[in-house]
DNA sequence: TGGCTAATAGGTCAATTGTCCTAGTCGGGC
DNA sequence: GCCCGACTAGGACAATTGACCTATTAGCCA
């Protein structure tokens, strides 16, 4: 097998076990076991867990670049864009449900621990913060752009945290097309000023 | 020192340090430098860390109660009993900003641990959603009061969120404040429609 | 005072952790 | 065929963890 590889799966069974688990709650042996090589293997890829996890934090961030940036490309309109970004609570509702916001509860976790790392996973959470600052500020709504961004991702965090705490599918979905309806009092209250 | 005495201490300070550390990441060891106490002694009080997690569960459930029985009491009208709930991220805004929410950062440790008490603390969760919703039926939303309910509680989610990740004291009072106008029209509409 | 029980201290235990080392395998270039 | 570097396996290591035990003290009651 190719270094590459390994590495890749290593990262790859990492991100999920992360998710799953909190990242002090995985253990080395847990990610070994999930690629099926041995512990000390290890040790060649990764020095140590931290920089698994900067790895990890790495395809995230990397992750989510590609899908704002299709969502760039595939919605032309901003508030289509920003729609994108609202419903992928639905998109991914069964692992929220589960696990809660994968972005939310590391950054979360990172900053309990007071763990170097944090900075970094915190520039996952601004990535979408400027991401959606950008599609507010193109649909009109000038100086508040950053204050819709904000809004929006809260609201996010907050379906996430619910979703995961209740398991009410009902609940995510009325959130949505609440949201959703703001948006578009938004939008018209931008082109009427516009 | 009187036995109840040192237990309270032991779950006061668990109380704490489950909050500013999370639950797994918190040994006897801590709990038992910051009571001043010996390792040892611990197993008197509680046979097993488990069983300090419920004591605290059973605290936070019961601090909360009172929390909420007094606003039942200071405050007349419903509305002002939620604005209330909604002022506590300003009230607890530098220990959010640390920590996030105490109630939602355990919930979803706790979930993700898949541990035996999780249910009991989203019962802490499920403690103000179902004020929440007592408090928008006297508003007079009928139906709608569970809606609402989960949309402050998720909101409350979300602040505190993005408050421990940003550190943006404006973005906390910005979305006070524009949750206080929904609220209010929420209630101008029930009034209207009563 | 003597005795009993609650409370505490200090240490042991096995298990798990992240880290690190060494011996070995494999495959492509000379 | 040989060699060298990339890669892997398996275990050693000290440290920490939750759990558990025993000896000792403190306080109260008779």
């Amino acid at each position: 097998m190719a270094a590459g590889d390994t590495r890749k799966q290593i990262i790859d069974a990492a991100d999920d076990l992360f998710y799953g688990l909190g990242f002090s709650q995985t253990s080395f042996a847990d990610i070994a076991a999930a690629v099926n090589i041995s512990r000390g293997n290890f040790y060649y890829h990764f020095k140590t867990k931290d920089e698994i996890l900067e790895a990890v934090i790495d395809k995230r961030l990397a992750d989510r670049e590609t899908l704002l940036s299709r969502w760039d490309e595939t919605a032309a309109r901003p508030e289509d864009r920003i729609a994108c970004f609202i419903r992928i609570v639905i998109a991914n509702q069964t692992k929220i449900m589960a696990y809660g916001c994968p972005v939310g509860t590391l950054t979360t976790e990172l900053s309990k621990l007071d763990h170097p790392a944090k900075d970094k996973a915190n520039r996952i959470m601004a990535l979408f913060r400027d991401w959606l600052v950008r599609q507010f500020e193109v649909l009109g709504t000038g100086a508040l752009a950053k204050d819709h961004a904000l809004h929006v991702l809260g609201w996010s965090q907050g379906v996430a945290t619910l979703a995961q705490a209740f398991k009410d599918e009902a609940y995510v979905q009325r959130e949505v097309d609440s949201i959703l309806a703001w948006l578009d009092g938004v939008r018209s209250a931008a082109q009427a000023a516009g």
